[in-house]
DNA sequence: AGGACGCCCTGTTCGC
DNA sequence: TGCGAACAGGGCGTCC
């Protein structure tokens, strides 16, 4: 699920349970998922020490031990399950942080295409791995700018975490829809308006999405993302919604909302 | 540079 | 109903 709203959430999640408590032991139950560290490595960096906030920057969660940050990426099947620890570690388990107060934090990742790793601190991480400004921090004078450097389709453009940090394939499609846009609209060809339009909407639909827990369920009326698939309708005209597939991934849109 | 692939995994959904 | 194929909200490397 994690994209932008849903990692988010999870930070938020992680310091309603996880900070200020001394950790006791580390499981690495995957360590496929150990990114330039070893179990050994994780264990040294954090047991006995404790966190002290979070940061996310597009789809990482970043979490302060007071000398090392803990790095969560959660692919495309992550999540975040605090527990009390007799209650035993929740299924598909690939890290369990306990604490001394007989509580466990677990990353679970079904799909196991996630990422965990540390660094000296986010910015570090961010630098190292190139990736572009957070949806939600950039300015409007950035964001004109960032665009207007480059060429391509806007879905794609969307979607690349090196240009903007934290939309995937849901939220661009939902983002665009709310912009009129056809996903393989291209970049040169959009107007001031249109540009300034995308910029607002993503912003607009990034945050209702994090108050709406990143529920599809929750989404507002208007929005596409309940009925983005086989057969789903436009929520605005009802005309039946179509696929087409966009760096790699399938994009869903309405063909009359949406034209090319 | 940008785009199309293939691949990494495994649970769920789809189609015959 | 049952089975294999295709797909799933991510990211990376390769090739053109």
């Amino acid at each position: 699920m994690p994209e932008l709203p849903d990692v988010e959430n999870f930070r938020r999640y992680f310091n309603a349970t996880s900070l200020h408590q001394r950790i006791s032991r580390v499981h690495v139950e995957e360590p496929a998922l150990l990114f330039e560290t070893s179990p050994q490595g994780l264990g040294r960096a954090l047991k006995r020490r404790d966190f002290q906030s979070t940061r996310r920057h597009g789809k990482y969660l970043f979490a302060d031990t007071g000398e090392r940050w803990l790095v969560l990426h959660f692919g495309m099947s992550g999540s975040l399950h605090y527990s009390k620890k007799d209650a035993g570690r929740p299924k598909y388990t690939r890290l369990s942080i306990e604490f001394e107060n007989d509580h466990q934090l677990a990353y679970t990742a079904p799909r196991k295409l996630g990422r965990i790793a540390l660094a000296d601190s986010p910015e570090e991480w961010i630098e190292a791995r190139e990736l572009g400004e957070d949806a939600l921090d950039i300015s409007e004078e950035q964001f004109l700018q960032k665009l207007s450097k480059r060429r391509g389709q806007v879905k794609s453009w969307l979607m690349d975490q090196h240009s903007l940090a934290g939309i995937g394939n849901i939220y661009s499609d939902e983002i665009l829809f709310q912009t009129g846009l056809h996903p393989k609209h291209s970049l040169q060809d959009l107007d001031e308006e249109d540009r300034k339009q995308l910029y607002r909407t993503i912003s607009s639909v990034l945050k209702t999405a994090i108050e709406k827990k990143a529920e599809p369920e929750r989404m507002p009326d208007k929005f596409l993302l309940p009925h983005r698939k086989q057969g789903g309708h436009c929520p605005a005209c009802g005309a039946t919604l179509k696929s087409l597939s966009a760096a790699g991934r399938t994009a869903w849109y309405c063909p009359r909302c949406q034209a090319d």
